[in-house]
DNA sequence: CACATGACCTAAC
DNA sequence: TGTTAGGCCATGT
């Protein structure tokens, strides 16, 4: 899994994203110190290898759309995942 | 090192 | 509001 060093930030920026939250490709930029790489983040989500174990559903881009999703359900599980895990987190408030 | 690709972002038409 | 054009960054060839 470990691929390059700044893959490796933005997968475990995007697992440190709690259930229900969403962040922005440019949010997680920001967050692994990169806040000119949005695209490159995306990047990292779309070759991170495990689509799963990341919650790369949770990373959006910043119109508030889905970007994609490489894991089961594709893009549109992706806004199902979201809502799922919203849900959770309302539940447990 | 240079070129090509992509789940992006912003601005302009 | 929808589409097009340019720019930015990291990765792979």
């Amino acid at each position: 899994m470990t691929g390059t060093p700044f893959q490796n930030r933005v997968w475990n920026e995007i697992k440190n994203i709690p259930a229900g939250q969403t962040r922005t490709y440019k949010e997680i930029a920001v967050s692994i110190g990169n806040p000119g790489s949005s695209r490159a983040v995306a990047n990292a989500c779309a070759a991170n290898p495990n689509p799963i174990t990341v919650p790369c559903h949770r990373v959006i881009r910043s119109d508030g759309r889905h970007g994609g999703y490489s894991g089961p359900g594709g893009a549109s599980g992706k806004s199902a995942l979201i809502s799922s895990e919203k849900e959770i987190a309302t539940r447990n408030t």
